[in-house]
DNA sequence: TGGGTGACCATAG
DNA sequence: ACTATGGCCACCC
């Protein structure tokens, strides 16, 4: 636990992601107990890029469900391939019914 | 040791 | 409705 880093942490939470469902960075940061700290998050998806799919980053996206790291794939359309090939409809980047998809960190406990 | 950085979020103009 | 700005804080050099 003492040596459990924030990164760790969130790629723990990214990894027990199910497939078809998403969530946002906030959302994670909040379950980590530090929903200020959502851009801490994100950066912690830096360094997750390359782990995939040991770690789903593409069913991670903003609060607005817009696509904003797909940039950081290695091509720019990676990530909504990878969210259409589990069933969620992209367009222009954003995804089609982010409420009904949004999977909360904290359903782990139920 | 200190300062810059960032795949965000919320608020104000 | 859109743009600008501040806060946030773990990590890296």
């Amino acid at each position: 636990m003492a040596d459990a880093r924030f990164f760790d942490d969130v790629f723990e939470v990214v990894r027990q992601i199910p497939r078809g469902r998403v969530t946002s960075y906030g959302a994670i940061a909040t379950f980590l107990g530090s929903a200020r700290s959502a851009r801490m998050v994100g950066w912690a998806m830096n360094a997750s890029f390359g782990l995939l799919p040991e770690v789903p980053a593409h069913r991670v996206v903003n609060r607005n469900g817009e696509l904003s790291g797909r940039l950081h794939f290695s091509t720019p359309f990676l990530m909504q391939e990878l969210l259409e090939a589990e069933g969620i409809e992209v367009v222009e980047n954003a995804i089609i019914d982010f409420d009904k998809h949004f999977w909360n960190p904290s359903d782990l406990l139920k």
